[in-house]
DNA sequence: AACTTTGTACAGTTTTTTCTGTACGAACTT
DNA sequence: AAGTTCGTACAGAAAAAACTGTACAAAGTT
């Protein structure tokens, strides 16, 4: 797995490779809640693991799977700042590894997915809401429309309410806020 | 959209759907970060909109698809607790609506969806921990296996402090107490 | 300048997921 | 009991996504 392999036997080998491929399964699986796939989240799982940053190459021969699918699974990495991009003097390949802060991973993932959810739920919502107070000041709006659209403003207005705090929420975790809020353990 | 319609035209009603469809759109589109299919984010926008509980048949003619999708897109959506179940007196059909409280919407989920890989990540890196130790305690183990294992341990226990954090942070979402940590605005 | 090597765009294939129609059990009505 | 109505299991069709091989541009090497 990335590893000199002339300094230890095939069996020394194996038995480490048996332990990390159940890490890399649960957590590979798990990071389906991040909206990866389960092969991807499996290059994050090998890259997790690997003791010096890896190449396109030898992720791919890694996974037995080609180079096209290492460079987007990658991407997509490198999109969710799970993933670095390391420069290594020598090296023309581009070379990768994992970001170790997993804290720093889960807080970026939300300022950045989550933010991009809320901003434009909040858009659509307060476009929604002047569309129907326009409504309702016109005098073309039969009383009966007039309810409907009050118990839609309601609902609307509601929903915003929510999206302000979950903004909020992603503000502590883009700040570093919510380490005070929640404390990381001491070490 | 499930309106007795012989209170208002058509022109009227397209109006206010005209608005409604945005919103669900958009809604509907961000609910993927939930997991769900873009159909099922529709569902919820529907139902979000409608005045009052309906039934799978009256959701597939809404959104022109099948009953038994609408069966299956319920179902999804009673497992986020997103959808609730509603009994309503002289109606054998099942009728649902949304859980309109979204801060309990967003709690729950992850109560219960981040609440479960962080279970299972945990257990597997306690696990792989456990070897580890084993491993380095044994004669057998060779000095540069060593290495490599105590390499592996301390990333497993990075990772494993950062699971813990995450737990408590379900803590607080799970018994309320985030919305003391980053409050409800005042309605 | 010709030749390599590297990463990715793109088209086509394979795999997975979503959706539909049929069938059927459960529960209610007559 | 026969007949409805309702929800869902299941198999197959349709759609979407993942994956691969080829091709090529960019950048480095000789």
């Amino acid at each position: 797995m990335g590893l000199d392999q002339t300094q230890w036997s095939e069996k020394e080998h194996e038995v480490v490779q048996r332990i990390r491929k159940r890490v890399i399964e649960v957590v590979g699986r798990n990071m389906e809640l991040y909206g990866v796939t389960l092969s991807t989240g499996h290059l994050y799982g090998l890259l997790f693991f690997a003791d010096k940053p890896m190449t396109l190459d030898e992720m791919g021969s890694e996974m037995q799977m080609s180079k096209t699918s290492m460079s987007t699974g990658v991407r997509t990495l490198l999109d969710l700042n799970m993933v670095n991009k390391v420069w290594e003097k020598g090296s023309r390949k581009d070379l990768y590894e994992v970001e170790y802060d997993w804290y720093q991973t889960f807080t970026d993932y939300f300022a950045n997915e989550w933010r991009r959810a809320v901003e434009s739920n909040l858009q659509a919502l307060r476009r929604a809401m002047k569309e129907i107070d326009r409504l309702l000041e016109s005098p073309d709006t039969s009383e009966f429309v007039a309810d409907v659209l009050k118990k839609d403003r309601e609902k609307i207005r509601q929903a915003d309410s929510y999206y302000r705090w979950l903004d909020r929420l992603i503000d502590t975790m883009e700040d570093g806020a919510i380490f005070d809020l929640v404390p990381r353990e001491a070490e």
